[in-house]
DNA sequence: CTAAGTGCAAATGTTTTGCAGAATC
DNA sequence: GATTCTGCAAAACATTTGCACTTAG
């Protein structure tokens, strides 16, 4: 089970203009609490918005935890901080897999929902205005006033379910 | 928090005919295993499929443990059972609240998904064959292969969302 | 009879927390 | 200088597992 790997069928979406930097956000969120941007959290903000890969805990714990010098993040910092920045509204939880949360940007990045391979453990997303727009219909019957939703779509990739063929290819390269 | 209650508002969906009972169908998926429906899986089962609430694993063990004599299941078997109950596509997760899994029933009764309300927990069950034809459509471009979703929407339901008439009532009750 | 299952207690793995010292504003 | 944070070690959880005993088929 994989987390991070690229489909190449998968293309990237597009990044979304934002007007500040996530470190920036997240600073100006701390703020309103009475709470301090130090430098522990300008770190593991810093190497979260790295990439746009999912990642979960234990991943972003070790990536800080062998840092050199200043740079190390403990353990309890991390997951204190993640929940800050679920709070802030930047990450959310997409998925779970083995027994830990899988977490995304939900900052700068269009919105989207996944599908997740059943064979490769891959996420794969896919934009959801569609979903969105029917969703709101839905709710709207029961007289829920929605504020987001969560979607897994279960399944089989379409690199898994190609014939034997690809599978020899992939061997070969090891 | 409650996962269990049921809002006036929320019509229960019509069960729907199944073949055989709860008992005989998992009885079934052991018996193509190579294993016994002992007469604890069967009271877990039978406890189960007893009423069509969502449960989490904690409130079925508590269930279970206090009764009486011979009717009584373990801890460890009642998490033994419902993972099988889960392999034999009786029982799947809609939900994590609290730290644990929230369960339903995914025999003898129609697919649907759910919302949920962030301010009094409630799980409220709505049909889903609007959104898997559309999830059909889009996943099929991206050559995935579905089998199943999980859709959670969260927001506000109905009743947290009424006016202060309400909440002042509530207040004056204190 | 014998393979499979149960209950218990101990182990596991993740996440949270109390606290003393450090850093921020 | 007071309040907020950090890192550590210990605690708190839910869940899983090893094992001696029991049971279904």
């Amino acid at each position: 089970m994989n987390v991070t790997r690229n489909h190449a069928e998968t293309p990237r979406l597009p990044p979304v203009q934002v007007k500040i930097s996530p470190t920036e956000k997240f600073r100006e969120f701390l703020e309103a609490k009475g709470q301090r941007l130090t430098h522990e959290r300008r770190i593991v903000v810093e190497e979260v918005y790295s990439s746009h890969e999912h990642f979960d805990s234990e991943q972003l714990i070790n990536r800080l935890a062998n840092r050199k010098d200043s740079n190390r993040v403990s353990r309890s910092t991390v997951y204190r901080t993640l929940s800050l920045l679920e709070e802030a509204g930047m990450l959310r939880k997409v998925a779970r897999q083995n027994d830990r949360d899988v977490y995304e940007h939900d900052y700068g990045y269009p919105r989207h929902d996944h599908m997740i391979c059943e064979k490769c453990g891959d996420l794969i997303e896919f934009p959801n205005d569609q979903i969105a727009e029917l969703l709101e219909r839905i709710t709207r019957e029961y007289g829920f006033r929605r504020t987001g939703h969560r979607l897994e779509v279960y399944g089989i990739c379409r690199s898994c379910s190609r014939p034997p063929k690809s599978r020899i290819r992939k061997l070969d390269m090891i």
